[in-house]
DNA sequence: AATAAATTTAGCACATAAGCTAAATAAAAA
DNA sequence: TTTTTATTTAGCTTATGTGCTAAATTTATT
């Protein structure tokens, strides 16, 4: 799928963004449990938001042990910072 | 609603990021009828993409004649950039 | 006034997303 | 090795989004 795709529908949700601006809070990473806790949603709700996250590589997680962690993949969010140059205005749409 | 609700889905449907781009291409104005004539969908789905995207305020219009001429709002892109410094790593969450 | 052109609105059908609970996995602790 | 803790997966239901066609609206032309 096409990399656009994934990270602006990941983006969608304000869960998700939530997420992001949680695990950026607490500098990045974060077990599953503690980024459940901060939600109202069931944990398994909260674990699909993650999972999307993930698949739009805007986190990673490595398991450490019985929890998971979950990091916030800073680069990605270039991604994002590259379409909008094509809106910068006076530009005309050129990089 | 909010305005990042607003902004973040009006993005995430690939034919709305699509008409952004073309508009940007045409530099900034088309009307609905140009837009509308890029686009493999029926005309009432374009128009439809349309009107999520004003609502979000990423474009605006005005009527001419018959005629209705869309505009980027480019200014409205800042609220995302806003969003992005967020994520601007070593900041560590501080804009 | 009647017709044509440009565009939107309404209404319907189908697909996808999102929430929940319950069951499954996996590792740690007892 | 049984139980507990942490987390994900499955399956289901409901809500939302998207696409279509047909009808409505608005302004220009004849």
């Amino acid at each position: 799928m096409d990399a656009y795709e994934a990270v602006f529908s990941a983006l969608a949700h304000p869960a998700r963004r939530r997420i992001l601006m949680t695990l950026n809070f607490e500098r990045g990473s974060m077990s599953a449990g503690a980024i459940a806790g901060v939600f109202e949603h069931s944990w398994a709700t909260t674990s699909r938001h993650l999972r999307v996250l993930e698949d739009a590589k805007l986190i990673r997680s490595e398991s450490d042990g019985r929890n998971r962690i979950y990091y916030i993949e800073y680069k990605r969010f270039d991604l994002l910072r590259d379409w909008l140059a094509w809106f910068s205005e006076g530009t005309g749409g050129t990089k």
